[in-house]
DNA sequence: CAAATATATCGACTTTTCTCGATATATAGA
DNA sequence: TCTATATATCGAGAAAAGTCGATATATTTG
């Protein structure tokens, strides 16, 4: 994946927010509190606050993934997506100095 | 502007290109030592270094200006853009912070 | 194994972006 | 003022992204 390609996934505002929700999960995905927020919210939890389609915001999320902002863990027949907070550090990084 | 406008002009290989061969004009521009690099590089020395037609690079120019990652000087029959660092500087702490 | 649930993928259609050539506008100089 | 040059804008066609409904795949549970 190239850089602009991570510009590609930033450049959409339903997935920048769907980024800034994971950015607390515990306040913006409360209906997942049994499940724990440590491997991240599940695809259902993200359809039901972004207001699209099951299989948009899937790839939504694939979009985010192979961009590397986030990373996927299966866990049963969830999908749960969390952050990479290295990557936006390195992103950041990359703009203050290479761009 | 939004955000998603800034990564939206972002989302480009030839404009993010361009924002990089703005960082160092004296070295990306050498057709240009006459005029100086004050103001920052006319539209023609980006075309010739695009590859791309003069319209497509007038518009991207205008997109990136749009975003506010850089700035348009008019000087006679000739348009000197450059680069907005601050607006650079901005946008790397937002993702490191905000996003 | 069958049914139920969660997610992913596919195909199609719509909207946006890319990119060009043609033309308009602005400025400089004869 | 006429011409040349630089840039901006317009209109159009091609390519990419957005978005959906339908369907496929995985997993859990009866």
């Amino acid at each position: 994946m190239e850089q602009v390609d991570i510009f590609k996934a930033l450049a959409n505002k339903t997935r920048l927010q769907m980024l800034e929700w994971l950015k607390e999960p515990e306040l913006n995905f409360p209906g997942q509190k049994e499940a724990g927020y440590e491997q991240g919210v599940c695809v259902g939890q993200l359809q039901a606050k972004a207001n699209l389609t099951q299989s948009t915001v899937s790839e939504y999320l694939s979009i985010l993934q192979r961009a590397g902002l986030v990373t996927a863990t299966r866990k049963g027949q969830w999908t749960y997506y969390q952050r990479d907070e290295a990557a936006f550090e390195r992103l950041s990084k990359l703009i203050s100095t290479t761009l």
